[in-house]
Formats: C-alpha cells, structure tokens, sequence
DNA sequence: TAAAACGAGTTGTCTAGACAAGTAAGGAAG
DNA sequence: CTTCCTTACTTGTCTAGACAACTCGTTTTA
C-alpha cells in the first residue's frame, strides 16, 4: 500500500474528527514533517481528499476543509430554491471583478452585437448565510453605461441601472444547463471540482426600447441551489429586489 | 499558463486528429522527449486526460485512448436546447422499466397525495440520432389510471393520457438542478460518472380540474442538452414593438 | 491618511533521479 | 511442448530542491 494512500486516510479521519468545515489543514510542510515523508508525497495524499471533495485549495492560503457531507447534502432539504425570475438580480452580491471585453465572435453572438464591442463584464459573488453560492458575471454594452464601472460598487446591479438609467430590465431568454467548475469557480465558490454547477445564460432587455443591456451567465453549486420554474402567474409580482 | 496544460492540450487535439480509440500513447519517457520536458511534467499533463475520461493509464502497458467523443462537445454546437415546456412529453420515448410503488413520506410529499397511495412508475429512456441524452422517470398515481400499464407501450405518454382518459396537462411547477450520475444512469445514458447531468422535477396537472395527475424527474446529459426558458409570452403586451 | 513596498508563509509548477511494480516477449531449462 | 527466467519497457511511487504565484499582514513611503 502507497505512503500516500495511508496519510490520505490518515487525514481523512482526522479531518472527520478534529477539524470543522471552514478551518485549514495544516501546511504541506508541517504535515511533511509530521508524517515524516516528502512533501510531495504529502500533496498527493491531499490530492485524494481533494478528488473525493473534503478539502479545496487555495493557492497562498491554504487547505480549506469543506462541509464533511456535501456529496450526501445534494438532494436533502439543505437546498433551497430560487425562482429564475430573481436570478441575478440580488442585493447582497460582492464585486470580484471587472472588465472591459471587446466582444469576439462569440460573445458577439450571444449579445446579438456587433463584433468589436467595447462590453462592460462585471462578475459577482453572491453569498448566503457567508457561505457562496452563485456566481454571476453580467457584460453590459459600454456605450449604453459609459460611466457604469464607476457607479457600481455592489449591491443590485438592476436597481442601479433603473435608478441612474431610468432602465427597467425583463428576461428574454434563458438557457439553463449543468457544468463542472473551473479551477477558478471552485475556489471562489469553495466548491469540489467534481461536483456540478447549475448554470444560467440570460440576456435581458430594457422593457420599454426592447433593445438588449445585459447578457449574464449565473453559475451556482448544485448541493444547496435549485431554480425553480413557475406557472405563468400574473406579472409584476417580482417587482421588489431588495426582498 | 502552465507548461502541463499546454501539453495537455496538445495532447488532446493530437487524440482527436491522430488517434483512434484502442491504441496507445507514446510512453512518457517518449512524449517528454518530444516536448522536451520532464517526465513528471508529461504525467501531470496525462493527469488531466484521464480526469477528464479521455485515457485510462495500464500501468506495465501503456495509456489507453478510449472513445472520445463527448468531452469535446461540451460548450459546442453539438448542444442542443430544448424547450422547458416540452419537457418530459417526447414521442421517440423508450420503455426502460416499469414498477408499482407505494409512496413514502418522500414521493407522498412530493407528489402532493397521502403517504401509501399506489403509484405507477414508468421509466423511459429518450434518444436522438441513437444517443441516449435524457433519462425519464413517471410517476402516476394508480387511481386516476388503473389499467395505464398495459395501455402504454412507448411513444408519448401524454397523448396517451389525452387519448384514453381525457387528460390535458399543465406544468405547476419545475425544479431544475444538477447532479452526478448514479451508475446506472451513467449506463442507460452512456456517459462517464464525472460528467455531470441537468436535472428536472415537474408536478403535471389535469388543466380542468387541477388535479396533480403525474410527477417526473428527468435526468439529462449536460454535454449535448440544456434547457431553454423562453419569455413570458404576456398577451397584454402584444403591442410591444420589439417582439 | 492613504498608497506602495516588503516579507513571511502558503500552494503551484518544474526539474532530476531512483527504484518499485506490472506487462510482454523471447530464450533457456525441464 | 511447456514452464520458468530473464530482459526490456511501461507506469507508479518517493525523494530532493528550486523557484513562481498568491495571500495577508506589516512597514515604509508619499
């Protein structure tokens, strides 16, 4: 049986029965030290808990322990549903980022623009309970918010553009499917790479001109987010973000 | 960007253009030659062939190319959306299984009856161009259809339930999620269990009467499906000039 | 006071070498 | 002919060291 393989389960248990969710294992080196073996060795046991989902890295920090039962949390009633109507439109989001693409052929397509845009990306976290669940990244034509990237500093991003650009948005499409995360979206969701993501394409256009201003993509961790989908009920009852 | 995914890309397209499924790739020692790095480089590059199910390695042997067909249609236009709306009712449907259940408190609450009631389930595999992409599970209470099971033979189980008992449904309510595959859903489907799948729950009721008359889950293969959210078609806005 | 620079500590990548473990084929011994 | 052994080649594991990249708190600077 591989060194490896041993120190895996070793810290397996020990994370099982000394650590909490959010706490870090100790450095590489310490453990190297520890268990007496070479740091290397050290990383690919970690390896192991990282495929498994029990422990996510982050480049600088550490060895972030996860919730020990995420992958039996999928599916219990920790999860909490969301209507796809109020997605992306959400108070307590966090700035991670911003940009200034100039659209490609692609992005193009999908913002039904010209090619070459100048397109505003503002990519955000939103969190529950401290703990992230989505991350949206919206794109905004520039020359319809020249000076959007200075007035945004969080919060509802529509209410913003409804409060300084009189815009009231409605969804005109969504395209909804499943992914695996990237290295990045794991670690900004504390999230395993081996467990999936719900995701959302939207472009939303202004109700009265029609004309697009926001095309989003909303990535969110499948264990404790669902969307749900509602009959067509009367309009306007989703009038209040900040709810 | 780093030296071992550059390979590893590499190494994919290579795959695809030069490779058949069956045969093996050059040794490391070969392959680090031939980019002229380290031999450790070369297996971290590997590493991500076989996380992403694209090679098997056999140690004394060899790394084995194994059928490589899906990963590359992630994100392509191999994709293809579907209408929520038209969820779970496809004519080109195959029967998989068929089984009677007595609800538990799960289903019971899920399916809005009382704990016990009989209900069918009618599992049913959809296929395009002789792919398997979507995983279908019925569930009928037994009172509203009591000789369903021998009445349905494939094909759509709505025009069934339309022809024979009268019955026009209307979705109340979807869930969507994402998940990974069981291994049985990974082999009804044929897709690898580190992929993962677009989940849709969806109470069906009688559109006269209300009555919920069918629940279903359907699990779909995210590398070619995802579902489509279309606008609210709102009647009192017809004017609108920009539909 | 605010911004910039620094430093300590962490994970990430790359190199280098050694040996273990498994596979397959060919030759030697029975 | 069969069996066993050797040999060559493959992947698997472990060690060792170096530096890059990143985080975060502290210190210095403007």
């Amino acid at each position: 049986m591989a060194i490896y393989e041993d120190v895996a389960r070793a810290l397996e248990t020990e994370i099982r029965e000394k650590f909490r969710s959010g706490e870090y294992l100790p450095s590489e080196i310490q453990l190297a030290q520890r268990f007496s073996i070479n740091r290397h060795t050290v990383r690919r046991a970690i390896d192991e808990l990282v495929q498994a989902g029990m422990v996510l890295r982050q480049q600088g920090k550490g060895t972030l322990i996860l919730e020990h039962s995420l992958q039996y949390q999928i599916g219990a009633r920790g999860r909490f549903s969301e209507s796809v109507e109020a997605m992306g439109h959400h108070p307590e989001a966090r700035i991670i980022g911003r940009f200034l693409h100039r659209a490609d052929q692609l992005l193009a397509q999908k913002m039904w623009v010209e090619p070459g845009t100048e397109v505003f990306r503002i990519d955000t976290l939103r969190c529950i309970d401290g703990k992230p669940v989505t991350l949206i990244s919206h794109y905004l034509p520039k020359h319809h918010f020249p000076d959007l990237e200075q007035q945004y500093r969080g919060g509802s991003l529509h209410a913003l553009l409804e409060a300084r650009y009189g815009l009231q948005l409605t969804r005109k499409q969504g395209l909804i499917s499943a992914g695996m995360p990237t290295r990045e979206e794991s670690l900004l969701l504390q999230y395993p790479r081996n467990m999936p993501l719900l995701k959302i394409r939207s472009n939303n256009l202004c109700t009265r001109t029609g004309a697009l201003v926001e095309y989003s993509v909303s990535r969110s961790r499948a264990d404790c987010f669902e969307y749900k989908i509602e009959p067509r009920q009367n309009p306007r009852t989703e009038g209040d973000p900040s709810s």
